[in-house]
RNA sequence: CGUGGGGUAGAGCAGCCUGGUAGCUCGUUUGGCUCAUAACCAAAAGGUCGUUGGUUCAAAUCCAACCCCCACAACCA
Protein backbone atom coordinates (compact mmCIF):
# COMPACT_ATOMS: atom_id res chain seq x y z
CA UNK A 1 0.00 0.00 0.00
CA UNK A 2 1.72 3.22 -1.18
CA UNK A 3 1.51 6.09 1.46
CA UNK A 4 3.01 9.59 1.68
CA UNK A 5 6.05 9.82 3.15
CA UNK A 6 6.30 13.00 5.23
CA UNK A 7 9.72 14.75 6.57
CA UNK A 8 9.31 17.40 9.80
CA UNK A 9 11.95 18.58 11.35
CA UNK A 10 12.59 20.53 14.30
CA UNK A 11 15.91 22.88 14.81
CA UNK A 12 18.40 21.73 17.40
CA UNK A 13 19.09 23.35 20.56
CA UNK A 14 22.57 24.18 21.38
CA UNK A 15 23.62 21.67 24.80
CA UNK A 16 25.00 24.47 26.79
CA UNK A 17 21.92 24.76 28.67
CA UNK A 18 18.78 23.36 30.14
CA UNK A 19 16.39 22.78 28.17
CA UNK A 20 13.53 25.75 27.97
CA UNK A 21 10.03 27.23 27.10
CA UNK A 22 11.15 28.09 23.70
CA UNK A 23 12.43 24.51 22.78
CA UNK A 24 8.80 23.23 23.72
CA UNK A 25 7.46 25.39 21.24
CA UNK A 26 9.29 24.30 18.86
CA UNK A 27 8.75 20.59 19.56
CA UNK A 28 5.17 20.40 20.39
CA UNK A 29 4.33 22.51 17.16
CA UNK A 30 6.12 20.05 15.18
CA UNK A 31 4.84 17.11 17.06
CA UNK A 32 0.75 18.59 16.36
CA UNK A 33 2.01 18.66 12.74
CA UNK A 34 3.49 15.13 12.93
CA UNK A 35 0.59 13.66 14.93
CA UNK A 36 -2.01 15.41 12.18
CA UNK A 37 -0.43 13.98 8.97
CA UNK A 38 -0.35 10.93 10.51
CA UNK A 39 -3.57 11.07 11.64
CA UNK A 40 -4.37 11.73 7.75
CA UNK A 41 -2.66 8.71 6.79
CA UNK A 42 0.79 9.60 5.64
CA UNK A 43 4.48 8.37 6.98
CA UNK A 44 5.92 10.52 8.87
CA UNK A 45 9.52 10.74 9.87
CA UNK A 46 10.26 13.41 12.42
CA UNK A 47 13.73 14.75 13.66
CA UNK A 48 14.87 16.30 16.64
CA UNK A 49 18.23 16.74 17.92
CA UNK A 50 21.07 18.91 19.60
CA UNK A 51 23.81 20.96 18.62
CA UNK A 52 27.22 20.02 20.31
CA UNK A 53 30.57 21.70 18.97
CA UNK A 54 31.67 25.48 19.82
CA UNK A 55 33.17 26.94 22.18
CA UNK A 56 31.02 27.66 24.71
CA UNK A 57 30.28 24.04 25.18
CA UNK A 58 33.95 23.10 25.47
CA UNK A 59 34.70 26.13 28.24
CA UNK A 60 31.94 25.01 29.95
CA UNK A 61 32.96 21.40 30.01
CA UNK A 62 36.35 22.69 31.26
CA UNK A 63 35.11 25.07 34.08
CA UNK A 64 33.00 21.57 34.78
CA UNK A 65 36.59 19.58 34.70
CA UNK A 66 34.48 17.47 32.39
CA UNK A 67 35.64 15.62 29.33
CA UNK A 68 33.44 17.59 27.16
CA UNK A 69 32.15 14.25 25.10
CA UNK A 70 31.21 13.69 28.31
CA UNK A 71 29.40 17.00 29.27
CA UNK A 72 27.43 17.26 25.97
CA UNK A 73 26.93 13.52 26.26
CA UNK A 74 25.19 14.26 29.42
CA UNK A 75 22.78 17.17 28.37
CA UNK A 76 22.12 15.39 25.25
CA UNK A 77 19.95 12.74 27.93
CA UNK A 78 18.42 16.11 29.13
CA UNK A 79 17.02 17.14 26.31
CA UNK A 80 16.42 13.16 25.33
CA UNK A 81 14.22 13.31 28.69
CA UNK A 82 12.62 16.73 28.15
CA UNK A 83 11.62 15.70 24.52
CA UNK A 84 9.85 12.53 26.65
CA UNK A 85 8.44 14.10 28.99
CA UNK A 86 6.79 16.28 26.57
CA UNK A 87 5.35 13.67 24.79
CA UNK A 88 6.96 14.52 21.56
CA UNK A 89 6.49 11.72 19.18
CA UNK A 90 9.51 12.15 17.22
CA UNK A 91 11.53 9.21 14.74
CA UNK A 92 14.52 10.19 14.65
CA UNK A 93 17.71 11.86 17.37
CA UNK A 94 20.10 13.55 15.67
CA UNK A 95 23.55 14.67 17.73
CA UNK A 96 26.16 16.42 15.76
CA UNK A 97 29.06 15.15 18.21
CA UNK A 98 27.64 11.78 16.49
CA UNK A 99 30.37 9.68 14.60
CA UNK A 100 27.80 9.48 11.38
CA UNK A 101 27.02 12.91 11.07
CA UNK A 102 30.42 14.06 11.99
CA UNK A 103 31.65 11.86 9.12
CA UNK A 104 28.60 13.15 6.59
CA UNK A 105 29.42 16.33 7.33
CA UNK A 106 33.03 16.30 5.99
CA UNK A 107 31.45 14.60 3.25
CA UNK A 108 29.27 17.34 2.69
CA UNK A 109 31.37 19.66 3.29
CA UNK A 110 33.17 18.14 0.15
CA UNK A 111 30.83 18.17 -2.16
CA UNK A 112 30.32 22.04 -1.57
CA UNK A 113 34.14 22.66 -1.77
CA UNK A 114 33.70 24.72 -5.30
CA UNK A 115 31.52 27.43 -3.39
CA UNK A 116 33.92 27.31 -0.51
CA UNK A 117 36.88 29.74 -0.45
CA UNK A 118 39.74 31.06 2.06
CA UNK A 119 39.52 34.51 3.44
CA UNK A 120 41.24 36.58 6.11
CA UNK A 121 38.82 38.04 8.47
CA UNK A 122 39.82 41.16 10.94
CA UNK A 123 38.14 42.35 13.93
CA UNK A 124 38.67 43.47 17.48
CA UNK A 125 39.04 40.33 19.90
CA UNK A 126 39.03 39.82 23.42
CA UNK A 127 41.71 37.47 24.81
CA UNK A 128 39.42 37.05 28.11
CA UNK A 129 36.30 36.45 26.55
CA UNK A 130 37.96 34.19 23.22
CA UNK A 131 36.35 35.78 20.77
CA UNK A 132 35.43 38.64 18.31
CA UNK A 133 33.06 41.19 19.07
CA UNK A 134 31.18 43.83 16.21
CA UNK A 135 32.69 46.97 15.92
CA UNK A 136 29.68 48.38 17.09
CA UNK A 137 30.42 46.77 20.61
CA UNK A 138 33.92 48.05 20.49
CA UNK A 139 32.96 51.21 20.37
CA UNK A 140 30.16 51.27 22.56
CA UNK A 141 32.84 49.89 25.17
CA UNK A 142 35.36 52.29 24.49
CA UNK A 143 37.83 49.70 23.54
CA UNK A 144 38.11 47.82 26.95
CA UNK A 145 36.11 44.93 27.62
CA UNK A 146 34.04 45.24 30.83
CA UNK A 147 34.30 41.92 31.61
CA UNK A 148 37.74 41.49 31.68
CA UNK A 149 38.93 45.19 31.82
CA UNK A 150 41.71 44.47 28.98
CA UNK A 151 41.27 46.10 25.90
CA UNK A 152 40.26 44.17 22.69
CA UNK A 153 43.22 43.44 20.40
CA UNK A 154 43.01 43.71 16.30
CA UNK A 155 43.52 40.54 15.56
CA UNK A 156 43.60 38.63 11.83
CA UNK A 157 42.96 35.09 10.87
CA UNK A 158 41.83 32.91 8.17
CA UNK A 159 38.84 31.53 7.38
CA UNK A 160 36.40 29.53 4.69
CA UNK A 161 33.81 30.77 3.57
CA UNK A 162 29.90 29.70 1.75
CA UNK A 163 30.28 31.81 -1.22
CA UNK A 164 26.49 32.31 -0.54
CA UNK A 165 26.57 35.06 -3.58
CA UNK A 166 26.58 31.67 -6.11
CA UNK A 167 22.64 31.02 -4.94
CA UNK A 168 21.50 34.32 -4.13
CA UNK A 169 19.21 34.61 -7.12
CA UNK A 170 17.91 30.86 -7.03
CA UNK A 171 17.07 31.71 -2.89
CA UNK A 172 15.77 34.98 -4.35
CA UNK A 173 13.28 33.14 -6.68
CA UNK A 174 12.72 30.40 -4.36
CA UNK A 175 11.51 32.79 -1.96
CA UNK A 176 9.38 34.92 -3.91
CA UNK A 177 7.72 32.34 -5.92
CA UNK A 178 6.96 30.37 -2.36
CA UNK A 179 8.47 27.30 -3.78
CA UNK A 180 10.07 27.23 -0.12
CA UNK A 181 7.18 28.73 1.52
CA UNK A 182 8.23 30.62 4.34
CA UNK A 183 5.41 31.48 7.52
CA UNK A 184 4.19 33.70 8.55
CA UNK A 185 4.27 36.07 5.24
CA UNK A 186 5.82 39.03 7.20
CA UNK A 187 9.41 37.06 7.57
CA UNK A 188 8.99 36.28 3.70
CA UNK A 189 9.25 39.82 3.12
CA UNK A 190 11.98 40.23 5.79
CA UNK A 191 14.45 37.29 4.80
CA UNK A 192 14.20 38.65 1.16
CA UNK A 193 15.58 42.23 2.43
CA UNK A 194 18.00 39.81 4.25
CA UNK A 195 18.77 38.48 1.91
CA UNK A 196 20.59 41.17 -0.79
CA UNK A 197 22.40 41.87 2.37
CA UNK A 198 23.77 38.72 3.35
CA UNK A 199 27.88 38.65 2.73
CA UNK A 200 29.18 34.93 2.43
CA UNK A 201 29.37 33.42 5.52
CA UNK A 202 32.06 32.37 7.80
CA UNK A 203 31.74 28.63 8.32
CA UNK A 204 35.31 27.25 9.90
CA UNK A 205 37.76 28.57 12.37
CA UNK A 206 41.19 27.83 12.82
CA UNK A 207 42.28 25.43 15.50
CA UNK A 208 43.83 27.76 17.78
CA UNK A 209 40.69 29.44 18.12
CA UNK A 210 38.31 26.66 18.59
CA UNK A 211 38.78 22.98 18.97
CA UNK A 212 35.53 20.97 19.46
CA UNK A 213 34.10 20.71 16.04
CA UNK A 214 34.09 19.04 12.80
CA UNK A 215 37.92 19.14 11.23
CA UNK A 216 37.82 20.52 7.75
CA UNK A 217 38.63 18.02 5.08
CA UNK A 218 42.07 18.19 3.88
CA UNK A 219 42.87 21.29 6.46
CA UNK A 220 42.92 20.09 10.07
CA UNK A 221 44.16 23.31 11.05
CA UNK A 222 40.33 24.21 11.01
CA UNK A 223 37.19 23.02 12.34
CA UNK A 224 33.66 24.05 11.17
CA UNK A 225 31.92 26.61 12.58
CA UNK A 226 28.35 26.12 13.72
CA UNK A 227 26.13 26.58 10.65
CA UNK A 228 27.52 24.20 8.52
CA UNK A 229 27.88 21.73 11.13
CA UNK A 230 24.33 22.27 12.33
CA UNK A 231 22.30 22.72 9.33
CA UNK A 232 23.79 19.57 8.21
CA UNK A 233 21.68 17.52 10.67
CA UNK A 234 18.91 17.86 8.84
CA UNK A 235 19.79 15.19 6.13
CA UNK A 236 22.75 13.33 7.98
CA UNK A 237 19.70 12.27 10.08
CA UNK A 238 18.26 10.58 6.97
CA UNK A 239 21.70 9.39 5.77
CA UNK A 240 23.30 11.74 3.54
CA UNK A 241 25.10 11.54 1.68
CA UNK A 242 24.91 7.24 1.24
CA UNK A 243 22.12 7.13 1.40
CA UNK A 244 19.63 8.18 -1.40
CA UNK A 245 17.26 10.33 0.77
CA UNK A 246 14.77 11.55 -2.23
CA UNK A 247 11.84 9.75 -0.18
CA UNK A 248 12.31 12.03 2.86
CA UNK A 249 13.66 14.84 1.10
CA UNK A 250 13.13 17.72 0.88
CA UNK A 251 11.48 18.42 4.11
CA UNK A 252 7.45 19.01 4.47
CA UNK A 253 7.93 21.15 6.98
CA UNK A 254 11.06 22.73 9.19
CA UNK A 255 10.29 24.31 12.51
CA UNK A 256 11.99 27.29 13.63
CA UNK A 257 12.47 29.93 16.09
CA UNK A 258 12.12 33.64 14.08
CA UNK A 259 15.32 34.31 15.55
CA UNK A 260 17.18 31.45 13.06
CA UNK A 261 14.93 31.69 10.38
CA UNK A 262 17.50 33.65 8.52
CA UNK A 263 20.41 30.77 8.15
CA UNK A 264 17.18 28.21 7.34
CA UNK A 265 16.31 30.59 4.59
CA UNK A 266 19.43 32.10 3.05
CA UNK A 267 22.32 29.70 4.39
CA UNK A 268 20.50 26.60 4.63
CA UNK A 269 18.87 26.54 0.86
CA UNK A 270 22.44 27.90 -0.13
CA UNK A 271 24.12 24.61 1.02
CA UNK A 272 20.98 22.73 -0.45
CA UNK A 273 21.26 23.85 -3.45
CA UNK A 274 25.31 23.34 -3.74
CA UNK A 275 24.26 19.94 -3.33
CA UNK A 276 22.04 20.00 -6.19
CA UNK A 277 19.66 18.82 -3.36
CA UNK A 278 15.57 20.28 -3.08
CA UNK A 279 14.71 23.25 -1.08
CA UNK A 280 12.42 22.55 2.29
CA UNK A 281 8.99 23.42 1.48
CA UNK A 282 7.62 25.30 4.09
CA UNK A 283 9.75 26.91 6.99
CA UNK A 284 7.11 27.99 9.76
CA UNK A 285 8.64 30.42 11.90
CA UNK A 286 7.12 30.73 15.39
CA UNK A 287 7.28 33.47 18.04
CA UNK A 288 8.85 33.74 21.30
CA UNK A 289 7.44 32.99 24.78
CA UNK A 290 7.10 36.47 26.58
CA UNK A 291 6.73 36.36 30.80
CA UNK A 292 4.85 39.12 31.69
CA UNK A 293 4.95 40.92 28.63
CA UNK A 294 8.94 41.26 28.19
CA UNK A 295 11.55 38.83 27.19
CA UNK A 296 12.56 35.84 29.05
CA UNK A 297 16.22 36.52 30.61
CA UNK A 298 18.28 35.84 33.67
CA UNK A 299 18.85 39.18 34.22
CA UNK A 300 15.57 40.16 34.35
CA UNK A 301 14.68 36.56 36.64
CA UNK A 302 11.44 36.04 34.55
CA UNK A 303 12.09 32.60 33.44
CA UNK A 304 9.88 30.06 33.25
CA UNK A 305 10.62 27.05 33.79
CA UNK A 306 8.91 24.48 31.60
CA UNK A 307 9.16 21.59 34.09
CA UNK A 308 7.59 23.74 36.60
CA UNK A 309 4.76 24.69 34.14
CA UNK A 310 4.37 20.53 33.43
CA UNK A 311 3.87 19.90 36.97
CA UNK A 312 1.75 22.21 37.62
CA UNK A 313 -1.39 20.75 35.99
CA UNK A 314 0.42 18.07 34.01
CA UNK A 315 1.47 17.72 30.37
CA UNK A 316 -1.99 18.07 28.81
CA UNK A 317 -2.39 21.50 30.44
CA UNK A 318 0.76 22.18 29.03
CA UNK A 319 0.58 21.27 25.55
CA UNK A 320 -3.07 22.65 25.54
CA UNK A 321 -1.76 26.40 26.61
CA UNK A 322 1.31 26.79 24.42
CA UNK A 323 -0.80 25.16 21.07
CA UNK A 324 -3.79 27.42 21.81
CA UNK A 325 -3.19 30.70 23.71
CA UNK A 326 0.34 31.22 22.51
CA UNK A 327 -0.19 32.60 18.66
CA UNK A 328 1.52 29.98 16.23
CA UNK A 329 3.45 32.50 14.84
CA UNK A 330 3.77 35.58 16.59
CA UNK A 331 5.27 36.10 20.21
CA UNK A 332 2.58 35.64 23.39
CA UNK A 333 2.52 35.95 26.62
CA UNK A 334 2.66 33.19 29.30
CA UNK A 335 1.65 34.20 32.69
CA UNK A 336 0.64 32.23 35.58
CA UNK A 337 -2.46 33.68 36.08
CA UNK A 338 -3.47 32.93 32.32
CA UNK A 339 -2.34 29.56 32.36
CA UNK A 340 -4.27 28.86 35.65
CA UNK A 341 -7.44 30.59 33.97
CA UNK A 342 -7.01 28.55 31.11
CA UNK A 343 -6.63 25.32 32.70
CA UNK A 344 -9.87 25.96 35.04
CA UNK A 345 -12.08 27.43 32.56
CA UNK A 346 -10.90 25.59 29.47
CA UNK A 347 -10.02 21.93 30.33
CA UNK A 348 -11.54 22.02 33.70
CA UNK A 349 -15.08 23.72 33.00
CA UNK A 350 -15.28 23.13 29.09
CA UNK A 351 -14.04 19.88 28.66
CA UNK A 352 -13.57 18.08 31.89
CA UNK A 353 -16.97 18.90 32.98
CA UNK A 354 -18.58 17.91 29.59
CA UNK A 355 -16.97 14.62 29.45
CA UNK A 356 -18.09 14.05 32.78
CA UNK A 357 -22.10 15.44 32.78
CA UNK A 358 -22.15 13.20 29.18
CA UNK A 359 -20.54 10.26 30.67
CA UNK A 360 -23.11 10.37 33.81
CA UNK A 361 -26.17 10.76 32.08
CA UNK A 362 -24.95 8.12 29.93
CA UNK A 363 -24.52 5.61 32.50
CA UNK A 364 -27.10 6.50 34.61
CA UNK A 365 -29.62 5.91 31.44
CA UNK A 366 -27.64 3.01 30.32
CA UNK A 367 -26.94 4.85 27.04
CA UNK A 368 -25.02 2.34 24.27
CA UNK A 369 -23.59 3.84 21.15
CA UNK A 370 -23.30 1.91 18.55
CA UNK A 371 -20.23 1.97 16.33
CA UNK A 372 -19.07 4.92 18.32
CA UNK A 373 -15.97 5.50 16.11
CA UNK A 374 -17.20 4.72 12.70
CA UNK A 375 -17.02 7.65 10.25
CA UNK A 376 -15.19 9.97 12.39
CA UNK A 377 -13.72 12.49 9.54
CA UNK A 378 -11.80 15.76 10.31
CA UNK A 379 -13.75 19.12 8.89
CA UNK A 380 -12.73 21.06 6.53
CA UNK A 381 -12.67 23.90 8.08
CA UNK A 382 -10.10 22.43 10.90
CA UNK A 383 -8.58 20.93 7.83
CA UNK A 384 -7.66 24.10 5.79
CA UNK A 385 -5.89 25.59 8.92
CA UNK A 386 -3.93 22.35 10.11
CA UNK A 387 -2.72 22.66 6.27
CA UNK A 388 -1.50 26.51 6.41
CA UNK A 389 0.20 25.53 9.74
CA UNK A 390 -2.51 27.59 11.96
CA UNK A 391 -2.40 25.42 14.89
CA UNK A 392 -3.89 27.57 17.31
CA UNK A 393 -7.08 28.79 14.90
CA UNK A 394 -7.41 25.07 14.23
CA UNK A 395 -7.29 24.56 18.04
CA UNK A 396 -9.89 27.12 18.53
CA UNK A 397 -12.00 25.66 15.70
CA UNK A 398 -12.19 22.22 18.11
CA UNK A 399 -13.14 24.38 21.18
CA UNK A 400 -15.84 25.96 19.53
CA UNK A 401 -17.37 22.17 19.03
CA UNK A 402 -16.66 21.75 22.52
CA UNK A 403 -18.61 24.06 24.02
CA UNK A 404 -21.03 24.40 21.75
CA UNK A 405 -21.69 20.73 23.03
CA UNK A 406 -22.29 22.26 26.69
CA UNK A 407 -25.05 24.64 25.37
CA UNK A 408 -26.99 21.82 23.08
CA UNK A 409 -26.76 19.76 26.43
CA UNK A 410 -29.03 22.47 28.12
CA UNK A 411 -31.42 23.07 25.07
CA UNK A 412 -31.98 19.52 24.75
CA UNK A 413 -32.43 18.93 28.26
CA UNK A 414 -31.43 15.00 28.59
CA UNK A 415 -32.50 14.67 32.28
CA UNK A 416 -35.89 15.55 31.40
CA UNK A 417 -36.53 13.34 29.25
CA UNK A 418 -35.75 10.72 31.47
CA UNK A 419 -37.42 12.02 33.82
CA UNK A 420 -40.50 12.02 31.29
CA UNK A 421 -40.04 8.55 30.18
CA UNK A 422 -39.18 9.56 26.77
CA UNK A 423 -36.19 6.76 26.33
CA UNK A 424 -36.37 6.95 22.49
CA UNK A 425 -35.89 10.69 22.18
CA UNK A 426 -33.02 10.22 25.04
CA UNK A 427 -31.69 7.72 23.26
CA UNK A 428 -31.42 9.46 20.04
CA UNK A 429 -30.15 12.83 21.65
CA UNK A 430 -27.95 11.60 23.71
CA UNK A 431 -26.07 9.21 20.94
CA UNK A 432 -25.84 12.27 19.06
CA UNK A 433 -24.22 14.24 21.37
CA UNK A 434 -21.55 11.79 22.55
CA UNK A 435 -21.15 11.36 18.39
CA UNK A 436 -20.47 14.59 17.78
CA UNK A 437 -18.35 14.81 21.01
CA UNK A 438 -16.12 12.10 19.55
CA UNK A 439 -15.83 13.94 16.31
CA UNK A 440 -14.31 16.90 18.25
CA UNK A 441 -12.33 14.78 20.15
CA UNK A 442 -10.59 13.28 17.07
CA UNK A 443 -9.83 16.56 15.89
CA UNK A 444 -8.57 17.19 19.35
CA UNK A 445 -6.08 13.74 18.86
CA UNK A 446 -2.54 15.72 17.72
CA UNK A 447 -3.16 18.05 20.32
CA UNK A 448 -3.83 16.49 23.40
CA UNK A 449 -3.39 13.28 22.06
CA UNK A 450 -3.65 11.47 25.83
CA UNK A 451 -6.51 13.38 26.81
CA UNK A 452 -8.40 12.43 23.50
CA UNK A 453 -7.48 8.28 24.05
CA UNK A 454 -9.04 8.99 27.74
CA UNK A 455 -12.27 10.03 25.95
CA UNK A 456 -12.22 7.13 23.38
CA UNK A 457 -11.20 4.95 26.52
CA UNK A 458 -14.58 6.47 28.41
CA UNK A 459 -17.34 6.32 25.26
CA UNK A 460 -15.96 3.95 22.75
CA UNK A 461 -15.21 1.01 25.00
CA UNK A 462 -18.22 -0.63 25.70
CA UNK A 463 -20.13 0.36 28.48
CA UNK A 464 -19.74 4.31 29.31
CA UNK A 465 -18.70 5.10 32.23
CA UNK A 466 -17.73 8.19 34.24
CA UNK A 467 -13.97 8.45 34.76
CA UNK A 468 -12.87 7.35 37.71
CA UNK A 469 -11.06 10.49 38.32
CA UNK A 470 -11.82 14.13 36.77
CA UNK A 471 -10.01 14.44 33.36
CA UNK A 472 -8.82 18.26 34.76
CA UNK A 473 -9.14 18.24 38.71
CA UNK A 474 -9.66 22.25 39.04
CA UNK A 475 -6.74 23.87 40.73
C1' C B 1 15.49 59.36 8.19
C1' G B 2 18.15 51.14 9.62
C1' U B 3 14.34 46.76 8.99
C1' G B 4 9.93 44.39 10.56
C1' G B 5 5.50 43.98 13.74
C1' G B 6 1.85 46.43 16.53
C1' G B 7 -1.55 50.54 19.02
C1' U B 8 -9.76 48.30 18.68
C1' A B 9 -14.20 47.69 26.04
C1' G B 10 -10.53 46.34 32.60
C1' A B 11 -7.15 42.23 30.15
C1' G B 12 -5.98 39.29 25.68
C1' C B 13 -7.27 39.45 20.60
C1' A B 14 -10.42 39.26 15.57
C1' G B 15 -12.18 42.64 11.93
C1' C B 16 -8.54 46.15 7.73
C1' C B 17 -6.60 43.08 1.72
C1' U B 18 -12.38 43.22 -1.15
C1' G B 19 -15.11 50.83 2.95
C1' G B 20 -21.64 50.23 4.71
C1' U B 21 -25.23 50.42 12.26
C1' A B 22 -18.01 47.78 16.29
C1' G B 23 -17.13 41.61 17.28
C1' C B 24 -14.86 37.21 20.18
C1' U B 25 -12.71 35.12 24.80
C1' C B 26 -11.66 36.13 29.92
C1' G B 27 -13.18 39.34 33.90
C1' U B 28 -17.65 42.14 36.14
C1' U B 29 -23.22 42.30 37.17
C1' U B 30 -27.98 39.94 36.86
C1' G B 31 -31.17 35.91 35.71
C1' G B 32 -32.05 30.55 34.45
C1' C B 33 -31.00 25.37 35.11
C1' U B 34 -29.74 20.99 38.15
C1' C B 35 -27.12 15.83 34.13
C1' A B 36 -22.12 17.72 35.77
C1' U B 37 -15.62 19.08 38.52
C1' A B 38 -20.07 25.45 42.98
C1' A B 39 -19.50 23.08 36.74
C1' C B 40 -23.38 24.58 32.50
C1' C B 41 -26.83 28.20 29.76
C1' A B 42 -28.75 33.27 28.92
C1' A B 43 -28.80 38.52 29.30
C1' A B 44 -26.61 43.25 30.59
C1' A B 45 -22.93 46.95 31.47
C1' G B 46 -18.35 48.50 29.26
C1' G B 47 -15.05 51.29 23.17
C1' U B 48 -14.81 59.27 20.31
C1' C B 49 -11.13 51.62 16.87
C1' G B 50 -3.06 55.92 18.83
C1' U B 51 -3.28 61.48 16.89
C1' U B 52 -4.26 64.97 12.97
C1' G B 53 -5.66 65.87 8.14
C1' G B 54 -7.42 63.98 3.26
C1' U B 55 -10.55 60.84 -0.31
C1' U B 56 -15.88 59.31 -0.12
C1' C B 57 -22.88 59.68 0.38
C1' A B 58 -20.18 56.58 4.03
C1' A B 59 -13.53 55.26 7.04
C1' A B 60 -11.40 50.76 12.43
C1' U B 61 -11.03 49.63 7.11
C1' C B 62 -8.21 53.51 1.64
C1' C B 63 -4.29 57.82 1.35
C1' A B 64 -0.68 61.32 3.92
C1' A B 65 1.90 63.07 8.08
C1' C B 66 2.94 62.43 13.08
C1' C B 67 3.06 60.10 18.21
C1' C B 68 3.83 55.71 21.20
C1' C B 69 5.20 50.37 22.32
C1' C B 70 7.87 45.87 20.85
C1' A B 71 11.20 42.72 18.20
C1' C B 72 15.46 42.16 14.98
C1' A B 73 20.05 44.32 13.43
C1' A B 74 25.07 41.71 17.84
C1' C B 75 26.13 33.44 19.99
C1' C B 76 20.24 34.67 25.95
C1' A B 77 14.96 30.11 21.36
Amino acid sequence: MFMKKTYITTAIPYVNGVPHIGHAMDYCLADVCARYYRARGDEVRFQVGTDEHGNKIFQKARELNVPVQEYVDTNAEKFKKFIAKLDISYTDFVRTTSEDHKKRVREIWQKLSEHIYMAEYEGWYCTGCERYITEKECKENNGVCPDHQKPYEKLKEENYYYRVADFKKQIREAIESDEILILPDFRKKEMLRLLEETPDVSISRPTSQLSWGVPVPGDESQVMYVWMDALSNYITVLGYPEQAINDWWPAMAQFVGKDILRFHAILWPAMLLGLGLPLPKVLVSHGMVLSNGQKMSKSIGNVVEPMEVIDKYGLEAFRYYFLRHVDTFADSDFTWEKYSDAYNNELANDLGNLVQRLATLAKKNSIVVEQPLEGLTPSKEYCDLMNEFKFARAFDVVWEKIQSLNKRIDDEKPWSLAKNGETELLDKCMTELIKDLLQANYELIPFLPNTAERIVGIFANGEIRPPESPLFPKG
